[in-house]
DNA sequence: CGGGACTTTGAAACCCTTCAATGCCAGTGG
DNA sequence: CCACTGGCATTGAAGGGTTTCAAAGTCCCG
């Protein structure tokens, strides 16, 4: 239950297959080269300007990717959720920090060098492995149209359904949020009173409806 | 000096290498698979949904990738100068649309057939071509760090710099915008009079000092 | 029960957008 | 040659949106 620290030589490690003897499918085998690591709330998976070791996905949790902004407030430039992967850097180096949103946030960490030789054997895999970057550009795309809104509500409004078709958990109806006011609003880039007003604003006018959940919101749009 | 279309048929597209006979560097390698073509401004290059072909890279010019907001504005997410490549898409599918920005810009084209066969060939093409969808990804990366800023003063002062580092032509203290205000305001999501104010107010605060040159604005930092 | 973190609401100041009008420049056609 | 046109850039004023500062209210947990 508590969570260790985000240096390699930690003890809550565990390889969760034995190397796979058989061949099977690709994700199969990239599972089992993956470690898994335990992270409390607002604790540091890798540092900015580290060098790329491993590539990581989050297991379960959540996660974000931010710069410290001159003024002092973190702005969230990735927001990582259950099976995102993350951590691929830029020239093999960590451009920005990443940190465990949820408490007892479980990260599954891929070495680099094993991916490579999958990469240069697999072609497979290598297909695999830049769709994931995909996903990675994607989440970057949406979060550019995003804050390229113009209004608070708009922002706020475009980022629920994004959460909800990136948690879509089935039910299509009610979504429960699982970050902050202050996680949305870092990742928005506004205040958190404006956050909150806007999603007063948006209940006021029946875009969504709202209900309380143990530590979290849910929302229906 | 005319563009032709962006289809795959037309005539201006030369090879701008014979096949190169003896093992050369990886971007000498990469020169060899190039199809070049002129674009007008405003001129498609690739439309948004349609299946990834080729990779891209601006020779001459500028370029944008965008997408139209419900409003009907544009909103471009990702400015292309020369030397960047693009069009890697999501999942094989272009997400954006691609234009022109300015009159009679070059790019070249790289089937991804070609590129696959490379990457699966030589680990060092593979690892250039990865550098490259990390410079794609940079500029998303700074695009969002650019528009989670307050103020549109701070967004153009930041665009700014970037660009600044972007063209960064041995002259450090002179930047030619390539790109009219209009392209600016949809870069950064505002309107064209605010990014007008910005630059007269950072010019009026001595941040920089204007002037003035055949068809673009000149300024210093 | 109290502390602490998160959320919500209010009011004033500031910022941005919109609508409108003017100025500037290049290319065009008379 | 010069007026005209169209695109781009700049500036003004009104209106609306966001931030900031401030103060409650809510919930969880020790």
């Amino acid at each position: 239950m508590d969570a260790n620290r985000a240096d390699l030589s930690t003890s809550e490690q565990v390889w969760t297959h034995e190397r796979a003897a058989s061949p099977r499918s690709i994700p199969q085998i990239l599972e089992a080269l993956a470690l898994v690591s335990r992270y409390q709330r607002d604790e540091e998976i890798y540092p900015r300007e580290g060098t790329v070791e491993c590539w990581y996905r989050v297991i379960s949790g959540a996660a974000r990717r931010f710069a410290l902004r001159a003024d002092g407030r973190r702005q969230t430039v990735d927001l990582l959720l259950p099976g995102d992967f993350f951590g691929f850097g830029v020239h093999a180096t960590h451009a920005f920090t990443a940190e465990a949103i949820a408490a007892d946030t479980a990260i599954e960490r891929y070495p680099v060098s094993r991916l490579e030789c999958l990469a240069a054997c697999d072609p497979r895999a290598a297909r695999e492995l830049s769709g994931i970057i995909s996903d990675g550009m994607s989440r970057l795309h949406s979060l550019v149209r995003i804050l390229g809104r113009t209004t608070a509500e708009q922002k706020v409004g475009s980022f629920l359904l994004y959460m909800q078709e990136r948690v879509g958990s089935g039910v299509t109806d009610r979504l429960a949020l699982p970050v902050s006011r202050y996680d949305i609003a870092d990742y928005l880039a506004l205040s958190v009173e404006t956050v909150s007003r806007s999603l007063t604003g948006l209940k006021d006018r029946g875009v969504i409806c709202a209900s309380r959940s143990t530590r979290n919101s849910h929302h229906r749009s």
